[in-house]
DNA sequence: ACCTGAACACCGTTCAAGT
DNA sequence: ACCTGAACACCGTTCAAGT
């Protein structure tokens, strides 16, 4: 609530009122988020801000879900999307430089799951409304590029994509809401205490397990996942369009 | 509404007072959930339904997050485990007829699919609210069983387990909650309309896969991304715990 | 067209007070 | 201990009426 730029209740006190556009009215969201949370970003709450009523909002923006899915193509604007690709021909030296295409491919997810985690409400969002927008595309553009370039087939490719991008997604919405981490705390406590209770007699494996299923951090999880994705595509055919290869454990 | 069994206002109507017990609390919530969607399973509404006002419930469930989590739980008894695995000893004629080990590690989560996919806001909590209860630690050892007769080691297992389950609740998140369908199908036609007026000149590869990107049912995405997990998996070690196997595409 | 006041129909959670 | 009435502080969305 430190950095909105209109907190003050006199409208006399703004810059001026802003104006009421689509754009407008997603970039003072954003402004409600980094300040107070995505909680906080609630059409009543946007409205009060803008110095209007709820109601005029719906003149620009369908419903509450719409509004998040705008506030989250204009995140996505600030993923690192790496060098841009020249046209593959022989930049040899930048690539070299950029480290391979899975290299590139797990830093680009990597910065797309951070962005998330800053605001993980909007990584609940995100799995819910898939987004359109141009930075969605962006994204999209450049992910395929490298899973292009590390000779994915075309088809396997677009499903790939989905695939690592809601690994990414959900990763970061797990991370949870707002300020429920107290909550969050205790669902860990009951479960780190039902696992390590478990009779070895009823549940010999998780017993056998112990604390290893609670291992390792969130980031060597997060980089082992993309790295499980991208080799189990290689490694698996699409049924409907590919000729089973019997490479080795493929799909039936 | 039709199955509820307590639909009426007057008190005297009930069979009785339903027992203000956590199970109680949670059979009702269960009820009122197959009937109406977990979008009204809200305090007021769960405490309207036990003749009580919603300060009661707080006794015994600490939150609406919690709430949920139970229910899911509750949820979890219904999925399809497969035939017990009878401590694996030379049982392999039942194996035979339930199919390799990754046959049914695949039934085992579809079914688990198939039961959030029936209550798709479900799914969401699932992802925030980790379950601890007896039918989740069921499912994950049932899970940890097959993945270790797969010859997955035991750490790799720990990991994979959460990718898996992770997967499998997500995708059923996606299919998004109550009555957003209208909603939905907006957005499908957007991110649609996206891909196809994509500029061949700005996204080269968005362009050339084209309608390639929305292809495929539901079900065959689902079952080729169970299978890049087992595959990826079986092809990366853990970075922590396992030297570098070589294999060939393994993580760095 | 665009904008809005007011209303409708809800929420979660807390707390002081009762039994 | 367990239970609850009442309140606090909010929500999303619609619609008739204005400009």
């Amino acid at each position: 609530m430190t950095t909105l730029p209109s907190a003050s209740r006199s409208r006399r006190d703004r810059p001026a009122k802003p104006a009421l556009t689509k754009a407008g009215i997603v970039e003072t969201a954003v402004g409600i988020m980094r300040a107070e949370g995505l909680g906080r970003v609630t059409m009543r709450r946007l409205a009060q801000e803008l110095d209007t009523g709820p109601a005029s909002l719906y003149v620009y923006v369908r419903n509450t879900a719409a509004l998040h899915a705008e506030i989250l193509d204009e995140l996505l604007g600030t993923v690192d999307l790496g060098p841009a690709d020249t046209a593959g021909t022989a930049a040899d030296a930048a690539d070299e430089a950029a480290g391979d295409w899975r290299d590139r491919l797990v830093r680009i997810l990597t910065s797309y799951t951070t962005v998330l985690f800053e605001y993980p409400g909007l990584a609940q969002s995100a799995l819910v409304a898939r987004p359109s927008g141009e930075h969605y595309l962006n994204l999209v553009e450049a992910l395929l590029s490298l899973l292009s370039e590390g000779g994915v087939p075309a088809g396997r490719a677009a499903w790939a994509l989905d695939l690592l991008l809601q690994f990414a997604t959900a990763t970061a919405a797990e991370q949870t809401t707002r300020d429920q981490a107290i909550d969050a705390q205790d669902e860990q406590d009951a479960l780190t205490t039902a696992l390590w209770s478990a009779s070895s007699q009823t549940y010999p494996h998780i017993a056998a397990l112990g604390a290893d299923l609670l291992s390792g951090t969130g980031s060597d999880r997060l980089s082992w996942g993309f790295h499980v994705l991208i080799n189990g595509t290689l490694h698996t055919p699409r049924p409907d369009t590919e000729a089973p290869q019997d490479h080795d454990h493929d799909q039936s």
